[in-house]
DNA sequence: ACATCTTACGTAAACGTTTACAGTTAATAA
DNA sequence: TTATTAACTGTAAACGTTTACGTAAGATGT
């Protein structure tokens, strides 16, 4: 029942480990005949090689950690997708751990993931993190790459590569678009002021909408804590109580925007006629809510694909990655409800 | 830069390693001025064991390996949350895996996750695994716990545990619900005959609908095969295309039951007063369509959960689990479509 | 005939731990 | 005084690999 080892063949063939180490990795020191009987056992005992043993040899483990402020939203399962499939793809294995917005937590999965040998981390940091910038820099060790998705911190003295999506363009693609359409009373839900993305996003709302000359009314620009539907319900029923109604509500999420939907729905309003929703990731219910909600997309599969190949390019080709920020292109996609 | 190890610890404090690795475990043989010594240094260089040659020394890794068909439904991602949670909980790290419901993928990876040294697998297979039962029973080992989840494999030789929703009584309080509403042309929309879980769900169909003395109309069970909101539509437009058109449309999952609200409300049906629709698994899609998706829940966080207990049982109180069978309270949540 | 070079394999150290067993010293008992 | 014991620490093997180095035998060159 035991695994077979080295020791076991050479065993049986009369030998050393060190003899059937070689032949099994083809070196010419070995004579063909010595090959091809260490080859038989090795097939008929069935050996594989212990990973445990090798990483232990070679100080390294062929493994990722990964950390998701949450695995429940559709985009970071996507990039958790996307991770896999391409560290599969190379011969890595992912070590997948959720925070769940705890900034302490992912602080101390960081930790473990050091103590467990990694060869490198990548983490989808909550908005909280920020806060907690300082210990993280101080956590980061120099030799074991790590990447940042989908977030940009910036630290006194590391670089820190980090890969997001065009949240600026694809902000700036959305609500221009609206404009043309004839939209011109914009409401914006983002989210906290901590949060580098929403900041983003609130940015380019800002200077798009002075750009084509827009007045910019601040009472119609509200924060969401939770991102949840019911939030956005809230929020969108504060935004229609407003004597100047807002035409346009732009929204940090899909499912915020799916809430903001169904309070406008409540309230009789129609859309996208008098007011248009717009929402962000283009996630899978976009297509289930009435009406279909516009949307700008973030690829996430891709985002986590191109997350591995930027590490992996520091392992293999030893290419300095720390000054890489990667932002993706984002891509509007409209649909009804604009 | 590198980590500090035992050996460094005992140079420092001119002693072997022995006495350090002894002095960290509080032996009692270890006169206390040298337990504190050896404390001191070992928090001064930041000590840490490193897991890789423990997990040589004891062959344990204190890692699972899980393998999902998909991680791109709400139902797969809220399991792997379960997961996450109690095997952090208990000092285990997971392993995650993809089969993008390929087969033969499935196995490479269990193959993998034993050169891995892993401690246990779990698996949610795909529907199609079940054609390649003779060689999932061949490759799997009695020293490695295995766990199924969300599927019932029987086999020839092997006692596998599985654990799953109790779709059985799921199906039934849902159809019986609706029969009591009465609703008399039930109609199913159920996935191949390949499926363990949709035979589960037929069966518990045809026998509530028989129990109640209602005729059942075979044409009006199909089966889908992807799960798609347009596979879902597609049916649905079948379903309504025969002559004897039904009042409840029963569905494998509630990406498919969305599709098929889309085409009725595009032919002008109304929901559910012309037709109902249920769902299968509450995920977070439900209470975004319109109208809002009546579906039976599948507590996918608690299977998680569940799953890892399970192992551990086996591991840490060395239970024998292999006859174990979950079948975890499924719940019957009524919404708008019914 | 002797040095030299190949060829083919063995020895042993290393990766970082744990732990059975073997010392060493000092205290206690006879 | 000497044997016994207790308290503490060191030695070395083990987990499964890889690989620098050593070595033996035969082949080649002069």
């Amino acid at each position: 029942m035991k695994r077979t080892t080295l020791k076991d063949i050479a065993k049986a063939l009369n030998t050393t480990i060190a003899t059937v180490s070689r032949a099994l990795h083809d070196n010419p020191e070995i004579s063909d005949e010595m090959k091809n009987r260490v080859r038989e056992v090795a097939k008929l005992y069935d050996y594989k090689p212990n990973s445990t043993a090798l990483s232990l040899k070679f100080q390294k483990s062929y493994t990722f950690g990964v950390i998701f402020f949450t695995l429940n939203q559709y985009f970071t399962t996507q990039i958790l997708s996307g991770l896999l499939q391409e560290a599969t793809k190379n011969g890595y294995k992912l070590i997948v751990a959720e925070s769940n917005y705890d900034p302490k937590k992912e602080l101390e999965l960081i930790q473990e993931f050091y103590e467990l040998n990694v060869d490198g981390i990548l983490i989808l940091p909550s908005r909280k993190l920020n806060t907690k910038r300082f210990e993280l820099e101080n956590i980061i060790r120099d030799d074991v790459p790590f990447v940042i998705i989908d977030r940009t911190i910036y630290f006194e003295k590391k670089k820190i590569p980090f890969i997001t999506s065009d949240d600026y363009v694809g902000t700036r693609e959305g609500i221009s678009h609206l404009i043309k359409k004839g939209y011109k009373r914009f409401a914006q839900i983002k989210g906290l002021d901590s949060s580098s993305i929403s900041n983003i996003r609130y940015q380019a709302f800002l200077e798009t909408l002075t750009r084509h000359k827009l007045e910019i009314d601040h009472r119609k620009i509200i924060s969401c804590q939770e991102f949840t539907k019911e939030e956005g319900e809230e929020l969108a029923n504060q935004l229609m109580s407003l004597e100047d109604k807002p035409d346009v509500i732009f929204c940090i999420s899909d499912m915020v925007a799916v809430g903001v939907l169904h309070a406008l729905r409540k309230k009789g309003y129609r859309v996208p006629e008098d007011v248009a929703v717009l929402g962000f990731s283009n996630s899978n219910i976009c297509e289930v809510c009435t009406p279909q909600l516009s949307t700008i997309h973030q690829p996430g599969v891709e985002m986590g694909k191109k997350s591995i190949k930027l590490i992996l390019s520091n392992i293999k080709q030893k290419k300095d990655i720390s000054d890489v920020k990667i932002v993706m292109k984002t891509k509007l996609i409209e649909r009804e409800s604009t």
